[in-house]
DNA sequence: ATACAAAGGTGAGTAAAACTTACTTACAAA
DNA sequence: TTTGTAAGTAAGTTTTACTCACCTTTGTAT
């Protein structure tokens, strides 16, 4: 994942493309700020021309991979109609991008969560967004009568959610591939159609 | 929460308890070695007498806070006869403990998975152990018809864990009140019955 | 009783890494 | 040319996790 596209000088995007390119194969804490520098090819001090600190580097680096992941989220949406053809889009859409992403996918479910700063950051902004738009969509799904009147919208928005993240959170860790498709339909099947047995239809 | 009942030399249990009481309102990166001494009383060496870094303490103390969380968990299941009333309580237990004790929740939801390390630990085991019960469970009602016989166990224990997990995130972040009933059964309704609607019955 | 080993505990010190700050260079506008 | 600002440097400082050599207490076998 390279970032030359996006503005900022060239000091600052080499440091995030560094930051970005160590965070691949190491963890946050074992990643230094030397290490970053040299790979960067900058000098140490030149990171706190930019950011505030280690962390905040870290917010802006998961802010701009998060941005090109809202984007293919929000595009293959618009292109379906029902609503639960839309969220189906969205899980599928989300495990692909953590399968297809490590950098963002360790970031956002292994990194940012431990600091309260980043609850503050504008990353966390664009996550908010992003789970808006879910929210909006079953919403509608309700209205439309897709979606059974009587859920809860913002537990079945955190149920998706959870979903997701927890479905592929071993793969993360311990940098496994994800079996997109299977994990996708699957989780679709359970939360659309429910698990309970019963001799319906 | 005290710990005093639990084996081990007085310091070690001062360090325990101390650490466990500054995470109920620091994260663990703000909580110095320094400051866990001064709280328990003894002298920052001492800590490494009995843990071999400061994870290995984090670790530890999830671990005892785990052990009593598991031990409920085991007693309330033990008294449901059917897997769907037994994935009920697991669900609600879970979110009870998360809603009850806030430090094993932000140490289990927030902290310990950024670092590797945790995989490795004793904790770990014990998470481990209580999601497979989970799965046990299923498989268990898979076989006895109560549950679908085309879901995938595997995906069904992530989907309950990241539902669980998700829906008390937030308010343990912001530290707010977790409504236990009402994100029990709701989580439970959705799982159980799907949230498609449609005319059967 | 005494020796003595082992466990519990101390406090000063070290190393590494995050962050600061005073300075220099490049470069565009007036 | 001067001047102002953004980009970048290099050499600190400080904080903090961790170490290590040393004391102190306790229990136990001779």
């Amino acid at each position: 994942m390279n970032t030359s596209a996006i503005k900022g000088p060239p000091g600052k995007i080499k440091i995030m493309d560094a930051f970005s390119f160590l965070m691949e194969t190491k963890d946050f804490q074992s990643i230094t700020t030397a290490k970053i520098a040299e790979t960067a090819g900058v000098t140490e001090g030149l990171i706190y021309k930019y950011f505030t600190d280690k962390k905040d580097l870290l917010h802006q680096v998961l802010n701009q991979h998060f941005t090109t992941f809202q984007a293919g989220i929000e595009a293959k949406i618009a292109q379906k109609n029902s609503c639960t053809e839309k969220l189906e889009a969205i899980v599928f859409a989300s495990l692909d991008s953590y399968a297809k992403n490590r950098v963002l996918a360790r970031i956002l479910l292994l990194e940012v969560r431990s600091s309260l700063s980043y609850f503050e950051s504008g990353a966390y902004v664009m996550v908010k967004k992003y789970a808006g738009t879910i929210l909006d969509i079953i919403c509608q799904g309700i209205k439309t009568k897709e979606l059974r009147p009587d859920i809860d919208p913002f537990l079945l928005q955190k149920v998706i959610l959870g979903a997701i993240e927890h479905t592929c959170l071993k793969q993360v860790i311990f940098d496994k591939k994800i079996d997109v498709n299977a994990a996708s339909s699957g989780i679709i099947n359970i939360v659309f159609n429910g698990v309970k047995h019963h001799g319906c239809h």
